[in-house]
DNA sequence: CTCCTAAATGTAACGTTGTAACATTGCATT
DNA sequence: AATGCAATGTTACAACGTTACATTTAGGAG
């Protein structure tokens, strides 16, 4: 190991490239994204997205099939998505009530949660307004 | 026609088929339920779930890429998943804590929802239980 | 009854998402 | 140099889903 203190790696290329993006985006336009910087395989992509997503860095989108960054940590809660169907846009929310129903609902069933997906489909706010201006 | 009152179509078939089972099915696997039955291609099981899904009969389950009958109506409300990752059992919910967690944040978001994804993967009371006996 | 239409179905091909299996490379440690 | 491990390459395949277009069937209008 020479003075760089790190060697990069395609799982640092793919969430710097995930970082430079305002929505989640698919595994494979990942692949196209980054094959300028020597990533030629869809196995490459999945193995780094794995990595990342262990390390709490990136989540994945169920209903959309598709990767995004992590807003930051959140310690242990469940994040929740507005995700806008018109522009695209994907927000990470921290929310203390989702985060009540998910505890109150497993303990009243007797149900132990791992890990949970919460993704509210729907317009956000700018697309809301924008349908006002606009008609 | 003859005095049945309705021809049996393969939406029928689908949707009897989910009700026998205790657990979501992809749709190749109802494919393969079903070929007995002259369901012969993927293109005809989805075709039906499309139009059991738009009549609430059935919901799709993102993260298993799985289909599941609906436990009856619940009046626009969203449904959530208790997703047992040992047995496969899943669990369909309406909760009005969850209810209420997804119109409060939508709200103070602006934001307009119209389809959610509400699924808790974990371990269900009965595996549970196991475990304790059988250890 | 015949013709017409709409819904249901068949068929084939293709597109997207994800995984398996195994070989190779690069680098650090001993 | 020998070793060991993580990262990467390569190929093939499995699983999930859609598109396009042809054909059949049921039921109503004339």
């Amino acid at each position: 190991m020479t003075e760089r203190s790190q060697r990069l790696t395609h799982a640092d290329r793919v969430l710097r490239y995930l970082k430079a993006q305002n929505r989640p985006f698919s595994a494979y336009e990942i692949l196209e994204g980054l094959r300028g910087e020597g990533v030629t395989a869809s196995t490459t992509v999945y193995r780094a997205l794995e990595k990342l997503l262990g390390d709490g860095l990136v989540h994945r989108i169920e209903s959309l099939n598709a990767w995004t960054i992590c807003c930051g940590s959140h310690d242990g809660k469940t994040p929740v998505f507005a995700i806008c169907d018109d522009c695209g846009n994907v927000t990470e929310y921290i929310d203390e009530d989702f985060t009540h129903s998910l505890a109150s609902l497993s303990e009243r069933i007797g149900f132990s949660p791992k890990h949970s997906v919460l993704e509210i489909h729907g317009r956000c706010s700018d697309c809301g307004l924008q349908n006002l201006v606009i008609r």
